[in-house]
DNA sequence: AGCTCATGGCGAG
DNA sequence: TCGCCCTGAGCTG
């Protein structure tokens, strides 16, 4: 249950798991079968994140793609894999431990170039090194579609979902129904910059944390709260909650097909 | 046992 | 915009 922060998190944790080493790969769910018997016993070389695609790279110069969808994840695990248990579509292991995939929208053993052709068509993601803004501003500004959905387009962004995109847009108190083209270059400049901060933040902690000590449920003399997703948030899930700053019930809407949530009193056009 | 929901994305029309 | 794909948890009955 992913957004970019868990991915770049992801990358990392499979690096540290099994790089440089051989790793033994199988499908217990049979259906990635062929592509880990073909990187069974390889060295496992390298782990990159582009937004929400994870690349596990073998010594033969190909990678796995990984893409969690919704529900996909990742387990990790030390000392010997214990029996299959539920629809694993691929394991790995060493002699350390192991790690199991489960539910992904996409696992597919990919070449080098299919890797680029991925990255390419992505947007800027706020927790690469390499990521330009500019490339993002360009299509926001140019576009009629609202700033909420265009968040949640990877073309646009990498990485960013739907806790993100309603955290940032409540902490700059932007109505989300704005078109982009509307939105200011002060406004793109900040939401850019609380991407970042927030995603990064994000990796290190493993989870969505976007309340301000001011407003913590602890500061204000409210109950505390942590949603499912296992932060502690302003808006997202809160539907007719009361905004931790102004009172307000948060609303919520399905916009372009998924749950837009914010505070129709701290986000004003 | 059967429904509903979830931090996502694709192709068809 | 819709339907569909991935899976498991938490209800309801």
């Amino acid at each position: 249950m992913p957004e970019g922060h868990i991915i770049h998190r992801l990358a990392a944790e499979n690096l540290r798991a099994f790089g440089g080493r051989p790793v033994r790969a199988t499908s217990p769910q049979g259906r990635f079968a062929d592509e880990a018997k073909a990187i069974d016993g390889q060295l496992f070389t390298d782990a990159q994140a582009f937004g929400k695609h994870l690349f596990l790279g073998f010594e033969e110069g190909e990678w796995v793609h990984v893409h969690l969808g919704l529900y996909g994840g990742f387990t990790f695990g030390e000392g010997p894999a214990p029996e299959p248990v539920g629809m694993i579509r691929l394991r790995m292991e060493n002699d350390e431990g192991y790690a199991e995939l489960r539910g992904p929208n996409t696992c597919a053993l990919v070449t080098e170039a299919q890797k680029e052709a991925v990255a390419a068509r992505l947007g800027p993601d706020p927790l690469r090194a390499d990521a330009d803004p500019e490339d993002a501003w360009r299509r926001m500004s140019a576009s009629r579609t609202t700033v909420a959905a265009l968040l949640m387009d990877q073309k646009v962004l990498a990485g960013v979902g739907n806790v993100y995109r309603a955290e940032v847009l409540f902490r700059l108190g932007i109505d989300p129904h704005r078109a982009g083209r509307e939105l200011e270059r002060r406004e793109w400049d900040a939401i850019w910059a609380e991407l970042v901060a927030l995603m990064r933040e994000g990796v290190g902690a493993g989870r969505i944390d976007t309340v301000r000590p001011e407003h913590t449920p602890e500061a204000m003399g409210r109950p505390p709260r942590v949603d499912d997703h296992g932060g502690e948030v302003y808006v997202y899930r809160r539907a007719a909650m009361p905004c931790l700053v102004c009172g307000t019930e948060v609303r919520t809407e399905e916009h372009a097909a998924r749950n837009l949530f914010w505070c129709p009193s701290c986000q004003k056009a």
